[in-house]
RNA sequence: CGGGGCGUAGCGCAGCCUGGUAGCGCAACUGCUUUGGGAGCAGUAGGUCGCAGGUUCAAAUCCUGCCGCCCCGACCA
């Protein structure tokens, strides 16, 4: 591609709204342009970088047996409907209404449509296993888009539903998309970790995501760095370290008018923080029977919201209980809660339940127990895995201790089982003749997602820097003063069709700019291999060749050709 | 949705407080010069000042309403 020819629009000054890195980096280097928030056109700079992440997603999908289908974009409310989700999925879902008033949506994802296409087709065991992906345009209408394509409101993903006889197919099967994927991004030349994860509303049980991992990750990851075990922190097991030790300290009530947190607790009482309890109010599940309940973790552990929105006698989604509320149950202030005489259903983490001599509100302003003791002063309430994992826990399969990274998540594969062949009937017979709801997999990989998230651990401080199979180009040719010596132009013509020849995609700038800009331009949209041809170096007989992110050589002009064809 | 901020040329901004000719940098266009790290000079073009009302002799500027966008929280590929 000649630069002449094509649709170069890089820009210096990057857009005020740009937050991290790869958004600046894409609007900078012309890839995207924004419509409206949370949309994007890509450019054909960008649309290069999205279609070379797509065909290896594709290629690797197919080579591990799947089937492409492209589904509609627009889906029938009554589809919906039939798994409750219509309502259940929230303003998330864009709602449209057609001429004659009959409601659809834009699909956010698509397993009302995968299983509705799987009960019209599928009908017999003999079929089965069988997945079927696209790779396909979703909309979700986010609360909050940000960080440009990252979390777009419309973005490309690939997702793939598989149908399976038992659970055992379903699982085996499960385990060779887990390896497509890690091959999937091993051969896009990401740094990415596969971690244990919540599922969320899609359903199921078993799951794993996917990470990118880079800095400026949204999600927090749980590993033990040169072993198995990871997480994300929302599912990660907290283990409880140590026992219980004996009492030895008096129960005794102290006037703590100042202190209205757990800092102001150990700061003014020189209270180790591991010996106080953050009590937490929230609402209970309408099934409890109950308003409120309390939730016990120790005073410098977090709660952890997905941990405790799965107990039954919570509400999920988990809503904190306000002041108002609390004080009319409690006749205290949020500042000066404790397990001591709450009149609430009490769970308390694993870790609580370890705790000896421990410090708490007393369920008067301004008052807090010191020196507390399960069992001795208060019933040991019921225990659950309450907290967020910090660095430093014993990993849950004791292979270690955990580090925290972040990640960026770009894959999601779900065992569903049956939520959905049985919420809308889809039934197979099996070798009895007997009607059979298959187990279902579900595998998203969030495509856009991708190339945003590879910018992220790519870049330097002057732009992309490509892995090389994402990369729009792999070559740019630079003629230094091409218009004015001819054997220059002459050289960078020959070359760029000698590569082009090989089938390269090789990018030549022949816009008689200044050596600066096109330097400039060629590192920012981050092309793997730079030619530098200038009457300088062809007096010596050599050309210079830059790869993106190390050191420039000169290599022989005649040469050139064959180095490049090798090195690529 | 709650809290905060911003809408002035393609992009980044000033002007608004204190009403009176709409301005700067980058980008773009023309010419000349320049050519190994985002050139210089001269010139040109480009704006319903987010929209709608209102106040006023006069509104980018003051008032009211609406819309859009961004940031902080809950959601997700």
């Amino acid at each position: 591609m000649r630069i002449s020819q094509f649709h170069l629009a890089t820009q210096r000054e990057v857009p005020n709204d740009a937050e991290i890195v790869s958004h600046q980096l894409m609007i900078r280097t012309g890839m995207i342009r924004k419509l409206t928030s949370g949309i994007y056109t890509w450019t054909p700079l960008g649309l290069r970088v999205l279609r070379k992440v797509e065909q290896v997603v594709r290629e690797e999908m197919n080579a591990s047996g799947c089937l492409e289908v492209l589904m509609p974009a627009i889906q029938p409310a009554e589809l919906w409907q039939e798994t409750d989700r219509w309502d259940a999925f929230g303003p998330l879902l864009l709602k449209i209404t057609d001429r004659a008033g009959r409601e659809f949506a834009f699909g956010p994802t698509h397993e009302e449509v995968m299983t509705d296409f799987a009960r019209a087709e599928l009908r017999s065991y003999k079929q089965l296993p069988i997945c079927f992906y696209q790779i396909q345009t979703k909309f979700r209408d986010e609360i909050r888009p940000r960080f440009g394509v990252m979390r777009a409101r419309e973005f490309l993903m690939k997702d793939g539903y598989s149908f399976h006889m038992d659970e055992a197919c379903l699982d085996d099967f499960y385990q060779i998309m887990h390896a497509t994927y890690s091959r999937i991004f091993e051969r896009l030349g990401l740094n990415f970790k596969a971690v244990e994860a919540d599922s969320g509303n899609i359903g199921g049980a078993t799951s794993h995501e996917f990470h990118v991992l880079a800095d400026s990750g949204e999600d927090q990851l749980a590993h033990v760095p040169g072993a198995q075990y990871a997480a994300n922190v929302e599912r990660a097991e907290a283990v409880a370290v140590g026992e219980r030790a004996a009492p030895t300290e008096e129960l005794k009530t102290i006037d703590t008018p100042n202190a209205k947190t757990i800092e102001d607790l150990v700061e003014q009482f020189d209270q180790p923080i591991e010996k106080t309890i953050k009590t937490l109010i929230v609402e209970a599940s309408a099934e409890s029977e109950h308003d409120l309940v309390a939730l016990l973790v120790r005073g410098d552990h977090e709660l952890n919201d997905i941990k405790a929105e799965k107990l039954e006698i919570v509400a999920s989604p988990l809503k904190m209980a306000t002041d108002e509320q609390i004080k009319k149950a409690v006749g205290a202030s949020p500042g000066s809660l404790g397990p001591l005489n709450l009149p609430l259903p009490i769970i308390a983490d694993r870790q609580v339940a370890l705790m000896s001599d421990f410090s708490a509100g007393a369920n008067v302003d301004g008052k807090h127990h010191f020196g507390l003791n399960w069992e001795r002063d208060l019933p040991l309430p019921d225990v659950a895995d309450l907290r967020k994992v910090v660095a430093g826990d014993p990993a849950p399969d004791g292979s270690g201790e955990i580090e925290l990274i972040r990640g960026i998540e770009v894959g999601h594969i779900f065992q569903l089982g049956r939520k959905y062949s049985e919420a809308m009937n889809a039934v197979v017979m099996d070798e009895q003749g007997r009607g059979t709801h298959p187990a279902m997999g579900c595998y998203g990989i969030g495509v856009s997602r991708i190339v945003a998230a590879a910018i992220e651990q790519n870049y330097d401080e002057r732009g992309i820097v490509w892995p090389e199979p994402m990369a729009p180009f792999k070559v740019v040719i630079l003629p230094l003063n091409g218009h004015k010596s001819h054997r220059v132009k002459e050289f960078a013509e020959s070359l760029y069709d000698t590569l082009t020849e090989a089938g390269v995609e090789v990018l030549l700038d022949d816009r008689n700019q200044r050596p600066g800009v096109m330097f400039a331009d060629a590192e920012l949209i981050g092309i793997p291999h730079t030619v530098v041809v200038s009457d300088r170096g062809l007096d010596q007989g050599t050309i210079e060749y830059r790869p993106r992110g190390s050191e420039q050589r000169e290599v022989d002009m005649n040469q050139i050709g064959a180095f490049l064809l090798g090195h690529l």
